[in-house]
RNA sequence: GCGCCCGUAGCUCAGCCGGAUAGAGCGACUGGCUUCGAACCAGUAGGCCGGGGGUUCGAGUCCCUCCGGGCGCGCCA
């Protein structure tokens, strides 16, 4: 509903300044500084007083006495030396959001959207980094569904590459192992982990014996050609931890539609068809003289912002292999529906909720959806790859497909380190240097890192102890499920608080902390309205028929209280603010919403006892308004994939 | 060397397309539990928005420059 006024109220400003002023201006709004000065404030009056050569007072004065009504909008006053401030009519606004509470306004952009996120290499657990990939991911698609969009969510496997290789070597040289006996230790519960610290020990083993390397390009070799027990021992690997990472991420309500895998990127051979096309359109060149004779490659005008002389990007080695890169223009092609090729697909399971998740397969197993072919891409990748992603879509363009190049969007986000002290309390060693830091880079191959399952089985364990304490008469099983979604709603809370180009300094105690800016608070705020619509029913109470008690009149007399009227005005504004969220492509700008709806409404919660309330009008409306606030808490909590629990 | 990001309260961070007196959480200090359960609320202290130039009626926000920090820049993935 306020989003529905700004908008009248803009369209109504831009027609009268054609009009009256013969004059075009961009009409912003802004929120007033302070709430007494209305809803909206207009700075147009300012712009045009450029245009005009008059003085803004003036020009604020004509718009607001010439201004034709608009519905909603009780009052126009000119405040400081121009600004144009806007007072909605209260009754009307609050009948109105009795009569349809939840906007209209969605509307997705025509197409499917494919949203890539996870992207975690099979060969190890996953840890925090993977956590903030995940939950920024999955909320962004939650963001674009709400807004009306159709979502595919993609989770690219590398179950081809060094990584898994590394681990295949760990199994196969260093402990003699068969592919029988990986696949029994594979079968065991958190065989993650136990990849994990095989990976940190190959990894320094490489360091101690740079001859074992060695090991490495003959298991590559396998796992390409697909033969042989290395190749069966890498695919033991990778979809055993894939597995795992899909439990992980459905811990915390994170669900993908479609896996594609490298290998049957290599099988299917989108490389070669990507190749021919690069060629045939003059994207890539052979390169003859120089460092990179005999390769092939990407002019470096073609993606680099260094303008002197930028270096050209190997994308055919000499020796007739593809780089990464290359890889990737592919797979990117691939997304667009651009290639002229397509994966197979096979179900690879159900989640609880029935919702299918399939995967790339050489040969067709059942009847796919049909993946791939959005009309636009992004990629959840951290910061670190924005050279790659450059380059990824100077291919596109470079082919002509200067469209996908414009839909291909590299949503980044920065890395998740440790802060120091975490450091101390994992148990590792700092160097000198380190500890003067804000904050220590991870490593997977060093080992150095905090594990996605170990954090989030602390964060419920640590709930527990509070629910326990609260609860002791509740069952136990209970119990545990409200701490499941009090920690779950901790780590998702805590990983979209940070705006994606802010580094995260992970830190046990601040992430274990469930007061002030964090889920659980705003959690806590959903349980109160609920509890309150909840003891209303226990005491035999019934939700008077709002329709009818609450009319315009009605809503008038109420919400002359100041307070009442801003919570409301907050509550109302989640369209905007799920919006908004959405234009900056900011997850964090919804959760900051989420938490200050929550600060309104336990002031409000505090302040006045709504089932003591006595006056019977008055009690219907704060009915009202409480549920009015719950159900839009509980939808914007729903899109940061937070789920409110039964009881705190 | 080149490129990208960051620098705002003691700490961690917001600050929408440039707009009115720069905000929140934590920490510190004062108060408030007779249950719609305090995982909360009310209040106090705390800021040269890294420095310096510029553009503008107006700059935390845009431009230039310097300083400090992070991350990239391979015929690795």
């Amino acid at each position: 509903m306020f989003h529905h006024i700004e908008r009248e109220l803009r369209s109504a400003i831009a027609a009268y300044v054609r009009a009256e002023f013969d004059a075009s201006a961009i009409i912003t709004t802004e929120q007033p500084k302070q709430p007494s000065f209305g809803e909206l404030a207009l700075p147009v009056a300012f712009q045009l007083a450029r245009q005009l050569k008059r003085p803004p007072r003036a020009i604020a004065e004509q718009l607001r006495s010439g201004m034709p009504r608009v519905a909603g909008i009780s009052a126009l006053e000119i405040a400081g030396n121009g600004y144009l401030n806007v007072r909605f009519d209260r009754g009307w606004y609050g009948r109105a959001l009795v009569d349809q509470p939840a906007g209209a306004w969605i509307q997705g952009r025509p197409g499917k959207t494919i949203v890539e996120h996870t992207n975690i290499n099979p060969n190890k657990a996953a840890h925090i980094g993977h956590l903030r990939n995940a939950i920024l991911g999955d909320t962004f698609v939650r963001m674009l569904r709400a807004a009306g969009e159709t979502v595919e969510v993609q989770n690219y496997i590398d179950n081809t590459g060094v990584q898994v290789a590394d681990v295949v070597v760990g199994f196969h040289f260093l402990q003699k192992r068969t592919p029988a006996e990986v696949a029994a230790l594979a079968a065991e519960a958190r065989f993650d982990y136990y990849c994990w610290d095989l990976y940190a020990r190959i990894s320094s083993y490489y360091g101690d014996h740079p001859e074992a390397k060695q090991w490495r390009h003959q298991t590559l070799h396998s796992i390409e050609a697909g033969e042989g027990d290395l190749a069966e021992l890498g695919h033991i690997v990778a979809d055993a931890i894939v597995d795992c990472h899909l439990a992980t991420m459905l811990r915390l309500g994170i669900e993908y539609d479609v896996l594609p895998r490298e290998s049957e990127i290599l099988h299917l051979r989108f490389w070669a068809t990507a190749f021919e096309l690069l060629k045939e359109r003059q994207a890539i060149y052979l390169e003859t003289e120089g460092k990179n004779s005999g390769c092939w490659v990407m002019r470096g005008s073609a993606f680099s912002t260094d303008t002197e002389n930028p270096d050209d990007k190997v994308i055919v080695r000499s020796n007739g292999t593809v780089t990464y890169v290359g890889k990737d223009i592919a797979y990117q092609l691939w997304k667009f529906g651009l290639l002229g090729k397509d994966f197979h697909y096979r179900l690879l399971k159900s989640y609880p909720d029935g919702h299918p998740v399939w995967i790339s397969a050489i040969e067709a197993r059942g009847e796919a959806p049909r993946f791939g072919a959005g009309a636009r891409v992004y990629n959840v990748i951290d910061s670190r790859q924005s050279y790659l992603q450059d380059v990824v879509v100077a291919g596109l363009r470079a082919v002509g497909f200067q469209n996908a190049a414009e839909n291909s969007t590299h949503f980044s986000y920065e890395m998740v380190a440790l802060s120091p002290r975490t450091c101390v309390e994992l148990g590792l060693e700092l160097s000198e240097e380190d500890r003067k830091k804000s904050h220590v880079e991870v490593s997977g191959r060093k080992g150095l890192g905090v594990k996605a399952d170990d954090l989030i089985d602390k964060l419920i364990a640590t709930a527990l102890v509070e629910v326990d304490s609260r609860h002791p008469e509740a069952p136990a099983e209970e119990r545990r499920q409200v701490a499941t979604r009090i920690a779950t709603g901790a780590l998702r809370y805590f990983m979209l608080k940070f705006t994606r180009n802010s580094v995260i300094a992970f830190d046990f105690q601040e992430a274990l902390s469930f007061e002030g800016e964090t889920g659980p608070f705003v959690q806590y705020s959903a349980v109160r309205a609920r509890n309150i619509i909840r003891k209303l029913e226990e005491r035999g109470g019934v939700m008077p028929d709002f329709a009818a008690v609450l009319t315009e009149e009605a809503m008038a007399r109420q919400l002359r209280s100041e307070d009442f009227w801003q919570l409301l005005l907050a509550v109302s504004k989640a369209d905007s603010a799920i919006e908004r969220a959405v234009l900056s492509g900011e997850p964090a700008h919804l959760a900051k919403y989420a938490f200050q709806l929550a600060q309104s409404f336990n002031s409000f919660y505090h302040e006045y006892a709504v089932l003591a309330e006595e006056d019977p009008e008055r009690r219907a409306f704060l009915l009202w308004l409480t549920d009015y606030f719950r159900s839009q808490l509980e939808r914007t909590l729903g899109i940061l994939g937070i789920e409110v629990p039964e009881y705190m």
